[in-house]
DNA sequence: AACCTGCGCAACCGCCCCCAA
DNA sequence: CTTGGGGGCGGTTGCGCAGGT
């Protein structure tokens, strides 16, 4: 166990696909739902009214973000931010970090990951939270194999933009870069062995074939039949909701307030998609894919017991 | 039953770009 | 104009599991 992974991997919970039913994660989430655990008397989110989340909100904001003004004045005096970081932790992700995050991404949307980390109280990088949420724990995902229609257009769009992963997962809703350049990696292995192995005359298909993958599923948008990201589990169960807006009040409008205390216009048309207090909030098209009916609310998040924003930033469940 | 091998996939690394200060 | 930080992206690594021997 000497990797870079090292070190962690006996202290955690393994948190690794499993092939039949997506996750031992899920398996172990789906358990305890069925067992009717679901964690109903947990905390709640302490604040009921909009405006006392609000002022918690730009508090923890202003504790850890210095607005630029702030940022020159400590640069000035000396002064620090509060240091919440300790040591960096890596490897696998444990349940209850998932939810940590989940829960900070609702709050503050899925921007500003360093501001993330640092709030979530987990000790990750920015760039390894946003890492799970892309490629984990982003509510729009699908799991499981690829359909033989997806497996077609990888394989085509990759002829046409060779590597570009990133570019190739925006035309597959659900799919991350990530899962795409696997599948690519073990869909090129295997040709390449099927190559080895059928090296005789009769056998050349050298290119891409395609042979194998029939237009059977007529669209891969209609994400309604697809397996939505393994189903049961209290962080699925926040998932399912819109995100991070407050009762109408949009995160992106609390950021613009701290950099601005002196009052913005929210319309003023540079980020539009932000402004509109029922359309989507985040930019990534994931967004659109799930339960627009849903108007979260932090009441409604069923939060661990463990759930904490430790470092006595915020609330100690 | 024990061992080996290959596969699938989560997560990390490093480079690059963009943008605010 | 310069610089540093944050985030995006492609490449790589290595663990757990399943299936084969």
């Amino acid at each position: 166990m000497a990797d870079k992974k090292g070190g962690m991997v006996s202290s955690v919970p393994m948190i690794m696909a499993d092939k039949k039913a997506n996750t031992a994660f899920h398996i172990k989430r789906t358990e305890k739902e069925n067992q009717g655990n679901q964690i109903e008397t947990s905390p709640r989110f302490p604040f009921p009214f909009a405006s006392k989340r609000l002022e918690f909100i730009k508090d923890l904001v202003l504790k850890l973000e210095p607005t630029s003004t702030q940022r020159k004045k400590s640069k000035k005096t000396g002064s620090q931010p509060i240091q919440v970081r300790e040591e960096t932790r890596k490897g696998p992700w444990t349940e209850q970090e998932d939810m940590q995050l989940v829960c900070t991404v609702r709050l503050f949307g899925e921007r500003r990951w360093d501001f993330i980390a640092k709030v979530s109280g987990l000790n990750r990088t920015g760039k390894s939270c946003r890492l799970r949420w892309v490629n984990y724990l982003h509510p729009g995902l699908k799991r499981g194999r690829m359909t033989p229609h997806e497996e077609r257009l990888i394989l085509e769009l990759h002829a046409r933009w060779g590597n570009r992963w990133s570019r190739i997962a925006r035309k597959l809703p659900g799919r991350t870069d990530n899962e795409i350049k696997n599948y690519w990696r073990t869909h090129m292995r295997k040709k390449a062995q099927e190559r080895k192995r059928n090296m005789s005359p009769s056998s050349s298909s050298s290119s891409v074939t395609y042979q194998s993958i029939q237009p059977q599923t007529p669209s891969i948008m209609g994400i309604g039949e697809q397996e939505l990201h393994g189903g049961s589990s209290c962080i699925t169960s926040i998932l399912k909701g819109t995100p991070a807006d407050m009762d109408g009040y949009l995160m992106d409008q609390i950021w613009m307030e701290i950099e601005a205390p002196s009052g913005v216009n929210f319309h003023d048309g540079k980020d539009n998609s932000y402004s509109s207090p029922s359309g989507p909030l985040l930019p990534s098209p994931m967004w659109g894919y799930y339960s627009p009916e849903a108007g979260w609310k932090m009441d409604e998040i069923k939060m661990a017991p463990q759930v904490s924003y430790s470092k006595g930033i915020g609330p100690s469940y």
